[in-house]
DNA sequence: CTTGACTCCGTACCATGGTACGGATGGCAT
DNA sequence: ATGCCATCCGTACCATGGTACGGAGTCAAG
């Protein structure tokens, strides 16, 4: 097989060769050494894969900040099990609390797929109004101070 | 209770003052109108939801243009049903996508959890490994020339 | 009728995540 | 040895999604 050269790299994870370098410069995948005596950079096959991690996770509104973090995360014996548990467990909550998000929008759309072409369609229906469910939460630390009188 | 002036949405939405503008000058909400006689504007209950919403899918991945799509799927007599219903049906495939994808990161997750600090720890594995069952796909019409666009 | 907080509006600035450009160097086929 | 493309590297520029700021107007309490 042919060797992993950037632009070969960048066409198998469906990314601009830009994008790979500055993936190296945020540190996001590492930079193979050039071959000693000059020459080109040569990836290995696992960059390809990383790539495509970072834009689906990209996808799924976790930034390259979060997308690092997520990479990071290994059990091997060089890291504190302890701390990796953690924080791999932190990640699962934000991951599902993600998922349920998706399933409500999910639930809408298919209501609105169910309502919309049924009969007359009199029924006026949106994904807001069919989302009302989800429930009211704290206030913001900010604006309006005397929030009384008026 | 108490008009919603655009701070007290603001501290609602749990966004800032700031924000509310933004999305008005992006559309995204509508700015109501300006009480006859001068004053104030006061926002309905329903903004509250709409920014939440905006909030919430953003964190889904969904960029505001793709947000303002999904607000504006309505089943209602004065929109075309079958084209509702088509671009509902996208949306859906997209959510369902997100769905699947958090899915695999999630028992990446849970592998990642099990595994960690079980016995001696000696296997190593992280996440993009634990994920390795993910596919090739195509190439992308990228890579080699610089004349391509996204 | 003054004061302090809030609104309104325009414009400027900022962080994130890229994209593009240009000059120097490397690889390789003719 | 001469093109021709690709790599390398630094810097500049761009779109998105806000955030901050300044000046003028508004409201309500004291």
């Amino acid at each position: 097989m042919l060797d992993l050269t950037i632009s070969r790299t960048a066409a198998k994870a469906s990314v601009g060769v830009e994008t790979i370098r500055f993936y190296e410069r945020k540190g996001l995948i590492e930079q193979p050494l050039k071959p000693l005596g000059g020459g080109y950079r040569i990836y290995p096959a696992e960059t390809v894969a990383r790539i495509r991690f970072i834009r689906q996770a990209q996808e799924l509104g976790f930034s390259l900040r979060e997308i690092d973090e997520l990479l990071s995360l290994r059990a091997d014996p060089a890291m504190d099990c302890a701390h990796v548990r953690e924080r791999a467990a932190e990640k699962l909550e934000e991951v599902n609390a993600k998922i349920d998000r998706l399933r409500a929008i999910r639930s809408a759309l298919e209501e609105l797929i169910e309502i919309c072409p049924g009969r007359g369609a009199l029924r006026t229906c949106s994904i807001l109004e069919t989302l009302a469910a989800s429930g009211e939460t704290g206030e913001h630390p900010n604006a309006s101070r005397r929030e009384n009188s008026r």
